[in-house]
DNA sequence: CGAGATCTTACTAGTAAGATCTCGGTGCCCTAGT
């Protein structure tokens, strides 16, 4: 089936083989429909979105969250010539390199786009990105969309908004999302007629495990003693960038050249140790969840968690960091459970009452007034002025007004959702099953096989929980299946692995219950879809 | 929420228990001062 995607893989990008999943992305976008595509790093997800913009007549607009990360694509596109010209629109440009880009973009002089949604959410580079047409929108790192939009960065929440008057067809991609997440990407996007591409997210090559620890001391001895000894180019996450620095000192100690990352660190340092790890001139990095985005290290051999991470969403693009090259490649995580009470503040904060109302207050006063000032007037900081905004929309539905509980509410419901991922974490630190079939099958990945490398697997204890299964009673229930309880509402059903039956719930986030109890007194009752 | 640091009180002059404080992740953008 020779055609006009495989030719142009040739002829612009030098490929001579696609995979599936890049090939029906390119398709449905040529269709005219809008995509999700859902693979690993290194699967060649950005072969996709060049191919379509290639192919697709019009300038494409990238938008992705980091400045080093658009840097790095934008300078790969210029090296396969004309038709792939990119330049980039963000804080690091001069005005009149802006300008200059944009009106290239609109002469056709420039096929690639990039912003961050801060750029886009700008009124007068919102106009002019308008006005030179876009024929595709790219939205990179998409499950950004559904995690940092709530308080972290609060424009992602209004991609949706912004893209929509485009009239360009989209393609969100990330790495790894579970189905709440793809349908919340779809949604905060507005993706219409969307065609879903999830492909591959077993790692097969990593051998998963999980170390409990009781004390601080115990936990870090065995930590450092890890990274001492395992072979190759390794990462260690941490929690606090105190931690960071605390065991980079003690790694390198036990004789591993080793450098530490966060975000506290200075621009240039950070740049540095980037550039040690990739270029394996360090074998260990140290880092908090600031390090990885874009790390596309194919010989990691392992992945160390000194503490827990936020989610199973997280740990999962975390220890996905391994193996690239699929090798054997190991990840283990060090549980301590005092470390769930630090994830659980790590959470979203719910804004005080007093906030709440003298934002809306401003809000209804001076409706046309500039963010800026709406957060002078309210006296609020300009973050917090637009966490709350965002609460307030969502809290409302169209022209009614929202009083102060409901946005509260709407903010501690993001809060008990983020709360019930750390117990998720938990979950897959303290079952006795394949520990690759529970990441997978809180990913949406069902029936798959016990890996048979895993600590419970090698244990025989995942084989011995399996063997139970025959005595759990058949679940009435499948995978993404709505459901409602008596006390926790309505919800979706993300797995059924044996005798427990985990569910989102769309008020108190996720809950894992026992089937049996769940089928004797008719727990759940299935909803119509 | 909770660990660790620092402050306060108690009872008699330095120490201890209890109270209070502080800090804990991710990055855009823009602006003021070198």
């Amino acid at each position: 089936m020779s055609d006009k995607i495989s030719d142009a893989a040739r002829t612009v990008f030098g490929r001579d083989r696609l995979r599936a999943g890049q090939r029906e992305a390119v398709q449905a976008l040529l269709d005219g429909r809008d995509a999700l595509l859902v693979q690993p790093t290194g699967a060649g997800k950005s072969l996709a979105y060049q191919l379509a913009a290639v192919l697709i007549d019009g300038p494409t607009l990238v938008v992705s969250p980091l400045l080093a990360l658009q840097q790095d694509q934008a300078e790969h596109l210029e090296a396969y010539g004309d038709r792939t010209r990119a330049r980039r629109i963000s804080s690091a440009e001069t005005p009149k390199q802006r300008e200059e880009a944009l009106a290239a973009a609109r002469d056709g002089e420039v096929e690639f786009l990039f912003l961050a949604p801060e750029q886009l959410a700008n009124d007068a580079v919102h106009a002019a990105v308008s006005s030179m047409r876009p024929s595709l929108v790219v939205v990179d790192e998409a499950h950004c969309v559904s995690s940092w939009g709530h308080d972290f960065r609060p424009d992602y929440l209004r991609l949706g908004e912004l893209l929509e008057g485009l009239g360009a067809r989209t393609i969100a991609m990330t790495a790894t999302a579970s189905l709440p997440v793809r349908t919340d990407i779809v949604d905060r996007l507005h993706l219409t007629d969307v065609s879903i591409i999830v492909g591959g997210a077993a790692r097969e090559n990593i051998d998963l495990s999980v170390e409990r620890c009781v004390t601080e001391r115990d936990q870090e001895e065995r930590v450092v003693a890890a990274a001492a000894a395992q072979e190759g180019s390794g990462i260690v996450y941490v929690s606090t960038r105190k931690a960071a620095e605390h065991y980079a000192a003690l790694v390198a100690d036990a004789g591993r050249t080793t450098t530490c990352y966060h975000a506290g660190l200075a621009k240039k340092a950070r740049e540095q140790a980037q550039a040690d790890f990739m270029t394996s001139a360090v074998d260990v990095v140290v880092a908090t969840s600031a390090f990885g985005m874009g790390i596309d290290k194919p010989d990691v051999r392992w992945v160390l968690h000194a503490h827990i991470p936020e989610s199973p969403d997280e740990y999962y693009q975390q220890v996905g960091r391994a193996g690239r090259d699929g090798d054997p490649s190991a990840g283990v995580l060090y549980f301590r459970t005092e470390d769930l009470s630090l994830r659980r503040f790590q959470t979203v904060p719910v804004p005080k009452p007093s906030e709440v109302s003298r934002v809306l207050a401003a809000l209804a006063t001076r409706p046309d007034a500039t963010a800026a000032e709406q957060a002078e007037v309210a006296d609020v900081s300009l973050r917090k002025l637009q966490r709350i905004a965002n609460l307030v929309i969502e809290a409302g539905a169209e022209g009614e007004t929202v009083g102060v509980d409901e946005v509260r509410a709407r903010a501690e419901g993001y809060q008990t959702l983020q709360r019930s991922r750390v117990e998720m974490v938990r979950g897959y630190a303290e079952t006795r099953r394949c520990r690759r079939q529970f990441l997978l099958a809180y990913l949406g990945e069902s029936d798959t096989p016990r890996c048979e490398r895993c600590d419970n697997c090698r244990s025989g204890a995942a084989a011995a929980e399996e063997a139970q299964d025959a005595a759990a009673p058949d679940s009435p229930f499948q995978p993404e299946e709505r459901v409602s309880h008596a006390s926790f509402g309505e919800g979706m059903v993300i797995s059924v692995e044996g005798e427990e039956v985990v569910v989102l719930f769309d008020d108190v986030g996720y809950k894992t219950l026992s089937l049996p109890t769940v089928v004797e007194h008719d727990l759940l009752e299935p909803l119509d879809a």
